[in-house]
DNA sequence: TGTACATCAGTGAACGCGCGTTCACTGATGTAC
DNA sequence: TGTACATCAGTGAACGCGCGTTCACTGATGTAC
């Protein structure tokens, strides 16, 4: 067929960008290869011109989430006041809207539970991405005047995910609403925003 | 082999005991029902005397897990005043043995983002105990005069669920220590215990 | 300018392994007579 | 009391499906001459 130049990275990112949205709504174990190929338009044995393996796609898929989830915060924080800034990011986090679209949003609360389960580069590409998700975080609580903002920091992103988790398992939308909103007015409470 | 009245009943436990490990351990998709016949001495033909599917082990093994976090709840705080108890039981679940030890614990931080993959039954399980943990807080935190102790108890549990998931993938001991110490500082504080 | 060849992203059949599930069988012991 | 039969938890071989991985092939287009 011989394309152009970029074809081929064009097709690996429309591949990834699937294998996050499937690896998010399945988990690693459910992503089946000839799903996500099928996702990006394409049939299976291609599949090994992009990825060494079914491993390397996952590394890769979780850092390209990681990149999306920094994306967004910078997207909803920027050029703001740090008041301002977090309230949204939390307004943001913990929203219906992130609740229920499970294919996309934060790694974290989507593999969390799964992430002591994997090794080599698609745990680092987690632990990595989640520590640059904390240090945002604390940089908002910084400019805040927030004392120690690291421990601060870690502390809320854990009720972010623990409050996205347990409203994504909630019984019903009516439920699941109460304790985003619980947390939400929480957070808000004890940060004095 | 004819065994007496209960022996039917005492593999049964044995077998969900194991099941229940497994599944902290390497999640649903990962249980494997040889393995789990291994761990409990026995071989796999048997399985089908004992569960209708794998899913059916999964349903039990799951409550079986939150009875275990019951238990565990009932232990550390009955027979103590309800500023105690919840100290006993922050400290606890945020414990660098409840981090390390993987195969005991609680299931939600164990499983909590497989849940929304799960259906039926052991969905149904997972609803329930996380409702009945969330009441045992809510209990202990309207004893203590906390104004809307369901909606702080949701709170309070998000940043232990989230707490224990982040300690757990963090990249060394150290850090996992400091997340949790940072946790359980922010919770005692903000609820002024 | 035209022709033969090289390139390589993508195709689809095939392989092999793991694992859930089935099934004929075992053998110790309780029960009927 | 002794004997024949029934019971049933547990065994281990076998089946079948899903899925990761391999591989020979395709065919459009770039390149060498």
């Amino acid at each position: 067929m011989r394309y152009d130049a970029e074809h081929k990275a064009r097709t690996r990112q429309r591949v990834l960008k699937e294998a996050a949205r499937s690896l998010r709504l399945h988990g690693p174990a459910h992503v089946a290869v000839a799903d996500v190929m099928r996702g990006a338009g394409l049939t299976h044995g291609g599949f090994y011109a992009h990825f060494a393996s079914k491993d390397d796609l996952l590394a890769h898929a979780v850092a390209t989430m990681f990149e999306d989830a920094q994306a967004s915060f910078e997207r909803l924080t920027a050029d703001k006041p740090p008041r301002e800034a977090l309230r949204d990011y939390i307004a943001s986090y913990l929203s219906p809207r992130h609740c229920t679209g499970r294919d996309a949003g934060c790694p974290i609360a989507a593999l969390g539970s799964d992430v002591p389960r994997l090794t080599g580069a698609t745990r680092q590409a987690f632990e990595e991405g989640t520590a640059l998700l904390a240090q945002g975080i604390a940089g908002l609580l910084a400019q805040l005047g927030t004392p120690d903002p690291g421990e601060a920091s870690v502390s809320v992103l854990s009720e972010l995910v623990g409050g996205l988790v347990l409203a994504r398992l909630a019984a019903d939308a009516a439920q699941a609403q109460a304790l985003l909103a619980a947390c939400r007015t929480q957070l808000l409470k004890r940060l004095q925003l």
